[in-house]
DNA sequence: CTGTTAGCGCTTTCAA
DNA sequence: TTGAAAGCGCTAACAG
């Protein structure tokens, strides 16, 4: 392994002093045509010269140990192989590059102890802020986060009693959109399929969905949540499904795209006619919904603004060393596909 | 921000030299029972008591500056809000992890410059190796990190002139099996959706598709190979689809997920009958693939093994700081649902 | 078993 | 306009 070009070659090589060579390694991006320091333009010139011939590439690690900023931003999200969840880790990435930061991405599968690693290792990675999608049982390590005094935005659920900005979506109003889509089909046999979960965006949903049936006037006792577990999303929803049909249900509102898949398979595999013998409102994107014809509603959640407004959060911490302000940010879903 | 804790304020607080307490805090992984420092049992506890009273975390910073090493890869994808590059993420992450490495993540969409990109600012943060998927247009990038004797491994394609290992699909030997299937139902009507993109995975799939036509008797002017351009395959399948339909095509193989799901979409929508008026084969995973009954089946790439490979050879250039193994790993996809 | 010490490559203050 | 020098926090010889 050549060693590696630094400052002190490249000032040898050019017969400069280190410090010139930082100088204007560090003008580099002309920011705002304001040179911070002055420095002779033939040097400058031979300087920069000079790095690019030797190819000389900054090290990191010096530069964050003597600055102190890492500029990277880690982010634990439930599962990054779940669509909802690739999009959300694509836009992080491009926004944080844009913004100058490098994204971590962790997945905890719903998990506290591997979010537990996870934030751990990330820690000791150095990353300056945290995102994160909590999941049950994770609040101390969410508090672990906080006391280290390592800025953190939670996103997705805001169930956590931690003093932190929290981005989420409007989950009972975007429930509401659902089942007012088949009611106002005029259709009152409408049931849910959500998780056993107890997480906010999940429990929101629910309550969203009993509000706007007691709403629509469905008997308390005639309000229908069916909850799965989210290990077996597939299975569970399978041996489920028939009951609804044989129980002759009209609409269905899902609480998650894994459920409506799961659902979809089955009812299409049982000859149902989707939009005629049941009518159905998914949530998050998935190919299965364009499928049809008519393609099945579904709830769209903001993901470009969530992402934007995470990140916006967290720069404000960890920037201006702002004391935790304690927000709510809440963005309103859509509706793809309404008929 | 209360400065943070170092071995320095250990040291102090218990009474010993940092040197002591940087010993202990590296010999907490007990690796092997075999300790390289021995240090008195009650001094080691006070120190890590003291340790976690503090709530100390090393500087990851001046531990890679001293020791050269980040223990972070960078992984170069394609498109990482595709479910096949979702999977692999979530694959590598986890792999990476339990080997104590760090993964960084980015999505190159196919374009060289946004690769190029993405390299430079990996580099930048210091990773000791990369994971790439390469993209048209993207080898001198490549060359570049060969240039600075940074470890590479390729993952899914394999033309690119660059010496170093590369993990790919046995592609040919793929698509033949996804011929095979229509072929063994005795149609002779297929043709093959495909990319205009040149890239190895794409071309040796189209190639093995062309073979095997060829052996089952077709004459080359009827084997049709349809090439969407990639910025567009939802609009431009959807305009091709119906012209297929009206020459009678029997089989449609397909090149990835995202053309099989673009023309499955078309397919329902006109009425045509999966596996009954046409026959499908797919490429990758897709929810949509399951809808049908019977399902479509699809070559499944084994993910898992492809990113333990990459990750073993590029652990084997890092670690070993061996000579650029010029290896091609060549592995087999499997079928799913095959009738 | 424990302490001293010399840097890793870079930023930045202070002085020239 | 330039240079000298002091560390950032940690590791790892080397010396006791």
């Amino acid at each position: 392994m050549p060693k590696n070009v630094t400052i002190k070659d490249i000032a040898a090589e050019a017969g400069v002093s280190i410090a010139l060579v930082s100088f204007v390694m560090n003008n580099r991006i002309g920011e705002d045509g304001k040179q911070k320091y002055r420095v002779n333009q033939t040097t400058r010139d031979r300087i920069l010269e000079v790095a690019r011939r030797l190819n000389y590439q900054p090290n990191a690690a010096a530069r964050i140990l003597r600055s102190g900023k890492s500029r990277v931003i880690g982010a634990v999200l439930s599962d990054i192989s779940n669509v909802f969840y690739g999009e959300i880790a694509k836009q992080l990435e491009e926004k944080a590059f844009r913004k100058g930061y490098t994204m971590l991405f962790g997945s905890t599968d719903e998990c506290a102890e591997k979010l537990d690693r996870v934030v751990r290792s990330f820690i000791d990675k150095g990353v300056e802020g945290f995102i994160v999608v909590p999941c049950e049982g994770s609040e101390g390590t969410l508090r672990h986060i906080r006391n280290l005094n390592i800025p953190l935005v939670i996103m997705d659920r805001k169930d956590v009693d931690v003093a932190v900005p929290k981005v989420v979506l409007d989950n009972r109003a975007a429930i509401k959109k659902a089942v007012e889509i088949l009611a106002g089909k005029g259709l009152r046999k409408i049931e849910m399929l959500s998780y056993t979960m107890r997480v906010s965006s999940i429990s929101d949903r629910e309550a969203g969905f009993r509000d706007r049936m007691l709403e629509l006037g469905v008997c308390p006792d005639d309000i229908r949540i069916h909850r799965i577990p989210f290990e077996e999303v597939s299975d569970a929803t399978e041996q489920m499904v028939p009951g609804l049909i044989a129980r002759g249900v009209e609409g269905l509102v899902f609480a998650t795209n894994s459920l409506a898949i799961a659902a979809i398979k089955k009812l299409f595999s049982m000859g149902i006619r989707m939009q005629q013998d049941i009518h159905l409102v998914g949530f998050d994107n998935s190919d299965v919904y364009d499928m049809f014809e008519p393609q099945i509603p579904h709830i769209r959640q903001p993901i470009e603004r969530i992402c934007g407004e995470a990140l916006a959060r967290l720069c404000n911490l960890m920037e201006n060393e702002e004391k935790t302000a304690d927000q709510l940010i809440t963005l309103d879903a859509e509706v793809v596909n309404m008929q």
